[in-house]
Parts: structure tokens; C-alpha cells; sequence
DNA sequence: TATGAATGAGGGTTCATTCAT
DNA sequence: AATGAATGAACCCTCATTCAT
């Protein structure tokens, strides 16, 4: 019944100890999703990624086997900006539509936090090999499912009144709708401003639902 | 009132007629749209292109200035192919829902048919400069607009009922939709099939509109 | 007797009419003449010095065999301006002295107008082949000699007092002077105006000569 | 009171280790220098200067930012070699016009020893940007500088009889004297030996100084 | 574990010259 | 004689990755 047909895509190390390969690791992140979503990921030299984290180019590639291992770990990183932010907000105890409600402003406010990262990861996730395109695909794939329970709470609460195969689309057009306040911002920055978008969304869905 | 800030893009050459130039352009394109769908821009190398478009690489240097060129036509050629399927279909005559169903149901389909070059397109329009990106911009806004006028034909009609700045939206939702069932094809080809994509969506438009 | 050791580098051409021949390379020359000057040999492209002639390419290369054919006769056309400006001062009737004074002051007014012409014709005369570098260098002997008959005529006069040996040094002086205007210009003119680089010469070349 | 209008140009490098880059930089020097004056600058492959130093070229553009600075560094070495062996005569306890025949011996010689060398930075100067033959030429006035020293030595000294502005082209002459002994070696050479052009010179220079 | 010099294949682009029209 | 598109070898430089220290 499991939904990912495969595991996690490693990224290889030569160094033992976990924690330090974390915290390294965390040093290049943090300077490789700045320096990529300036750049992009080709126009950007693993030199100038080792510079930036204060580490040495051969120091970098002994927590991280290639370049686009960076690419791997700086997209998951940041797809768990944006799950951890949907996550921290608590629905629990609200009726159901203030639920998806309050799910969208936080989802659609992290994404206008890190509109650029999100954009890289929708660029240059192609530039992933097959394997750790997957991989980050199942994550993308969870925080969507997270949005179907939600939707179907209310459903199930009989609040919500919308065919099943919606459902799914919904789902994920709340998911792609947060993404395109980055993606299409050129366009739609012109007309909205961020709390006008979530309040258009929001009106938008709520016909949807109901 | 131009929304237009600045003129279009203009790929140099340094061959003077012009038939020549469209012709040869076309041939080049022609490769360069499946190479580059297959491998990537990045991956993919000019004398490759100019190899399978029978080309010397001097040659294809000539009616084209750089590589990054051959990425703009190739993302204004798939552009133009969407465009143009949009624009074949006759409204005209029909009421106001049955046409927003019959160019949406035209968009996907043909998006369905080129999914692998929009997703191409999604991608490599990072990779354009500043300027070519601007102009490339322009003409997705031309579509989005005409799906704009249909909508708002509607409304004049009194048959659809949504709120003025909800219009906009709907509009970039249903290119983006589009757009969806190619670069989100790996979760949703899971669920839907074209048609089904195309009816469950029409049924959500619906809902939105009336 | 001759001091030619063969015969003069000739540049080769498909057309027949010698008028036509001469009037077009002299439209070739005048163009190529200031490019290169401007941007230096290797830098300017044939295709350049083609437009800049508003002359096709193809057409260019039947008048001239390569591109070194254009930079051969550039050199001497440059050469050639020095050459008549020398020559056309009469010191016929003067004494010795004040002929050597007038052929200094012609040759060095010339190169100050030129002096440009004169760099790249220094520089860029390494880049002609064997052949035509030494075609070229018999022309410069031949103003080298020009020199060595007007001292001669004052040794033989019994006004200049100066070994059979310096005679030809004292020439190649002159005439290495003239050029020194030109390619040491950055130096020189932070001492001298024309006038006192002339007038200062003239001190010294009276000095050894009487 | 200055002369040099700006510090002196800086090749860059990548690597750390000051040393190894003289080390290194000095094999890239050995060979190009020869293979420059071989066949010229623009003639010269960076992989065939990489290959004769035994060098791979990724290492030697480690050493070296562009191919253009490896003709700065040959033409500062063979102006260093040119200035050692002027500077390398000691002229302090000699009368002074002993002093600048010892100089002008000296300065012809070695021209005469690296006289290919020499032609190459006369010619090849031009192809350095502005910056870096600015550098260069800031090299070529202190040697000139020194020669006016000397020069003014023996004014000082009452011994030499010239006046004051022929000083410093008395100078410039005795260095471009000592460069014509290479660049018009084809004309020279018909006439003279080295002892002979170098006593012709001698001889000259005294009836200008006294 | 950290360092940083070495590697070398490969990439985009140029340009003198030719040749069919 | 003029045109201008075609040719293709060649060039400078980059950069991910390795490995000896």
C-alpha cells in the first residue's frame, strides 16, 4: 500500500561521524541555496560554493560525492521549509474549511518567504539525476497528501461537498497555486499583492468546496 | 495602455535574407526542441544541434548568435505551438461556457501532445538572459489575455458570475493547469487520464464560474 | 650591383583589369590601414575590412590572395607615404647640411602624422611571411640609402667630417629616429613637442656629422 | 614627484604557495618565451606552452589568468634579463665616460645574446591591454632612468659637454640602439659585427657627449 | 579529516577562405 | 566581377573531481 515504490536517495559520504557530516553539510546548504537561486544551479562553480561555506573544495566533496548531490540536498532543504511551516500550523481543533484556510496562508506565506529558492526547485529539479528526482518527488508527494486528509476531513464531516476525483486536484492545485505566487510572480505581482492573492485563493477555493 | 515595456527579442544573423534565415531557423529548432527535451540545454551541445540539423556548426553560427538564441526559439516555438492551438479553435458562435470548455479542452490537448517541451520550457526559461526572458514573458501574457477576453465575455453576457480581480486568476489557472498536467504529469498520470483530467477540470471551472 | 636579391612579393588577384585592381585595393588599403591601426592586426577580421570597404567578403578576396596580402600592402603603403613625403623635399640646391636638416624635418613631420601608421607598421610586419617581409624590408633599404647618398654628397663635399663606417649608422639613425617618434612616443612626448624633438636632433646630428 | 602613475599590473592566480607560482610561473616563462619568438604570440597554441612546460593546461591557467599574461611575464623576464646585465656592470669607479662605454657594451651584448627575444617585445607589446603595457613600460623608463643617471654623472663632472635636453635622448637612443641591434639585425648585420657596432656606437656617443 | 594543486576532456564560438550562383 | 552562405578546424579557457600530503 506503500505509495513510494523505492528509498530515500543517499547522498555519499566518506566521513564517519553523522553529526559532523550534518552540520557540515548544513554549512553548505545553507550558502549553496543562496549562491544557486542568484546563479542558478549551472552557473555555479562547486570552488565558489566550497569559498563560500569556508571550506575547502576537497573537504567539500567528502561530504557530498557530486555537485548535483548540492543540488539534491539544497532542494530538499528547501521543500522542508515550506512542509515544516505547513506543519506548524495546528487545524486541529478548527472546523474544516478554516482548517484548509488556515493551511493555505501559511503555505502561501512561506513560499512568498523563499519565492526564489522555491523557483530554483522548480527549475533545476530537472537537472537531478533519475534516482534522486524520485526521491524528492515522494517528499513532494507527502506534503500533497497532507492537503488531500485535510480536504477529506472535511468531506468525511460532511462540510465539504466535492466529488472524490477532485479532491485530488484540488489538493494539488493548492500545492502548484502556492508555487506560482513564485514562479508567475512577474505576472501576477502586477495585479495582486500577497494578502490580496491569499484572499483571492481563498475566496476562490471556499467555491470550490462548498 | 501597451502592456508591452519593450520590444521583442531579436535573435542577430548574419545572413541577410530573410526567407533564408526562416527557413534554416526552422531546421535548427526543429532538432534543437527534441535534443534539448531529451538531454536538457545544458547537457546538450551545439555542434550536437547543428549535427542533427545537417548543419555545419559555422553554419548554424550564422543564423544565430549564441547558443542561448537557439534556447529562445526553441521556447518561443513551443510557445507558439500552444498558442496557436488555442487560436484555431472557433468560440465565436458559441455561448460563453461551451467556449471557456472548448479552449480549455483545446490548451490541454495540445499541451498533452507537446507535454515534453512545456516541461523544456518551464525549465530552460531560467536559463534565457534577462532580455529574452522579458520578451518571452510578453508572449505568454498575449495568451493568458485572450483567455482573460473569453472569461470576461461571459460576464458581459451576465452567464458567469466571479468577481472582477477573481477573473485574472482563473485565467492563470487554466494556463498553469495546463501547463500542470505536463511538469506534474509523474502524480498525476497516477490518477487521471487526459480526458479525465480535462472533465474533472471543466466540471471545477464550472463551479467557479457560475 | 643590385642590392635586391629577388624580386619584389607580389599579391595575387583573379581580375584582370590592373585600373580596376589598383583602384579597389586602394579602397581595401584606406580601410584596413585605419582598422588596424585602431585594433591591431590579428584582432580585425577580414569580413571587417570588407564591410568597412562596402565590398563583399568574396569580392575582397579576388583582389588579395590572404589576409597577410592586405596587411603587406598596408605596410607598404604606409611605408610609401613616408617614402614621398621624403622625396619631396628638394635639397638640390642647398648645402649639405641644411639638405640633411630639410630631409630630417620632412621625415620626422611625416611620421608625427602618421605616427599611428607607423606603430602598426613596426608591430605588425612580424606577421607577414618571409617573402613579403623581406620584399618589404627592400623598400625601406631603399630609403635608408636615400639618406646615405645626401650624407655622402656632404662627405664629399668636404663639409661633413665623419667615418665611411658611421655614414650608414648616422642613416639608419635617422630614419630609426623618425620612427621612435612614433613607437616611443609615450616616453618622448613627455619631454618634447615635435618642434623641440625636431630642433633637438638637428643639435645632435650637426654635432656628428661636422 | 613620481613617475609610475599606477602600481604595477598583477598577474592572478589561484594558487596559494607563492613560491610554487615563481617555480611554476618560471617553467611557463622558459618555454614561451622560446616558443613566442618562434612563431609569434598569436601563433602560439596555450596548450602547446602547456605541453612544452610539461604542464597540464588547467595547471598552467592555475599560474596564469589568461594567455595574455603569459606574454606580460615574458616580456617582464626578458626585460629583467636586459636590465640584470646592465645593472650587473659597475661603473662606480670609472671615469665617466668609461662608465657609459662599460654600459653600452654591456647593453649591446645582451641584446645581442637575446635578440629574439627582444624583436618579440617590441612586437608583441601591442597585443598586452592597456594596463599591463602600461606596467611594462613603467620597467623600460627605469632602465632608462638609470642610463640618464649615468649621463648626468659626467655632466656633473664637467666632462660631458651636452645640453641638458639631449640628455634624455641621448638616453632613449642608447637603449634603442642597443634594441636596433635586434630588430634591424637584417639590415645591420650586412655591415657590421657586434664589436664593430658596438665601437661604431662608442665612437659616435663620444663625439655627441664631448 | 583537511588541504589545495593537478587533471584533461570538453564547450561555445570565431573566422579566413571557398564556391556556387 | 560580385555576392554571401557554407565550411570546419582550431582556440582559449573552465571546472567537477581526485589524490598526495
Amino acid at each position: 500500500m506503500s505509495e513510494t515504490q523505492a528509498g530515500e536517495y543517499i547522498v555519499g559520504t566518506t566521513v564517519k561521524d553523522p553529526e559532523r557530516v550534518e552540520k557540515r553539510r548544513g554549512e553548505i546548504i545553507d550558502v549553496a541555496v543562496k549562491i544557486f537561486s542568484e546563479k542558478g544551479y549551472h552557473a555555479t562553480t562547486t570552488k565558489e560554493i566550497a569559498d563560500a561555506a569556508g571550506m575547502n573544495v576537497g573537504t567539500m566533496f567528502q561530504y557530498v560525492k557530486t555537485k548535483q548531490d548540492i543540488l539534491y540536498l539544497v532542494c530538499c532543504h528547501i521543500h522542508l521549509l515550506v512542509e515544516q511551516a505547513l506543519y506548524a500550523v495546528t487545524t486541529e481543533n478548527l472546523d474544516p474549511m478554516n482548517g484548509i484556510v488556515k493551511d493555505i496562508t501559511a503555505l502561501y506565506e512561506i513560499v512568498d518567504q523563499v519565492s526564489d529558492y522555491v523557483v530554483l526547485m522548480y527549475q533545476e529539479t530537472a537537472s537531478l539525476d533519475k534516482e534522486a528526482r524520485r526521491s524528492f518527488f515522494q517528499r513532494e508527494q507527502r506534503l500533497r497528501n497532507h492537503l488531500v486528509k485535510q480536504i477529506q476531513k472535511g468531506i468525511d464531516a460532511g462540510v465539504f461537498k466535492v466529488s472524490q476525483e477532485s479532491v485530488l486536484l484540488i489538493a494539488e492545485d493548492i500545492l502548484v497555486q502556492s508555487h506560482m505566487w513564485a514562479f508567475r510572480r512577474w505576472s501576477l505581482s502586477k495585479e495582486f499583492t500577497l494578502e490580496k492573492y491569499i484572499a483571492t485563493r481563498i475566496k476562490l477555493v471556499e467555491t470550490l468546496l462548498t
